[in-house]
DNA sequence: CCAGACGTTGTT
DNA sequence: GTCTGG
DNA sequence: CCAGACGTTGTT
DNA sequence: GTCTGG
């Protein structure tokens, strides 16, 4: 089971994982704690979706981002693999890349969502870094649809499917009344 | 030359 | 491990 | 981002 | 309430 965090494999200290959840797409290929994995050790994070927040008022409402058809997305990574400890870890970091249009409202990052025709070539060693760079780009508009979801995911500790209970957000009119 | 950073913007 | 800043 | 700390050695 | 560490 990989962890999420990426320790580079110079690391003295596996701290550094908690600052390597995200990996720039426009500056990975020359950063020192992901250049390594860039050129070595791509992977697909399969993912039901991801999670966005738009914030209203003091309130924070959670939107999952997903395919239409529910099928899930592969989100464009890097693995390591750290020896420094007493037991060997590996840990992975999602790719980011800027917003689309439909993400912007909420934040202005968003996971690398790969296109199905590029996951051959994201995942081969054999591709040049300029090739991969290329198809490092904002999802296409149409591929990700957005849904509101229970504020259960608001809580870490909530580690279950429920969390994408799908929330009627007609509601938040009555919910929002003084 | 050595010391210190090396990463992102956040729900593992 | 490698680069940067002092 | 969330969780957890935050302070001093004592009588205004 | 606000800052820090993870």
């Amino acid at each position: 089971m990989l962890r999420w965090g990426l320790i580079p494999a110079w690391a003295k200290d596996e701290k550094i994982g908690y600052s390597t959840i995200n990996a720039r797409a426009e500056t990975m290929a020359d950063k020192p704690a992901f250049r390594e994995a860039f050129r070595w050790r791509r992977c697909i994070v399969p993912a039901s979706g991801f999670i966005e927040w738009e914030t209203v008022g003091k309130k924070k409402l959670p939107y999952h981002f997903r395919r239409p058809d529910h099928l899930p997305l592969s989100l464009a990574g890097l693995w390591e693999r750290w020896t420094k400890g007493s037991e060997p870890i590996e840990t992975f970091t999602i790719v980011v890349t800027e917003a689309n249009d439909l993400v912007r409202p909420m934040h202005d990052r968003m996971p690398e969502v790969l296109a199905d025709g590029d996951i051959d070539r994201w995942l081969d060693q054999e591709t040049s870094p300029e090739t991969l760079q290329a198809m490092l780009r904002p999802t296409d508009e149409g591929l990700l649809m957005k849904e509101r979801v229970s504020t259960r995911v608001n809580n870490v500790k909530n580690d279950d499917p429920a969390c994408l209970a799908v929330e009627d957000a007609s509601l938040d009119l009555f919910q929002e009344a003084p």
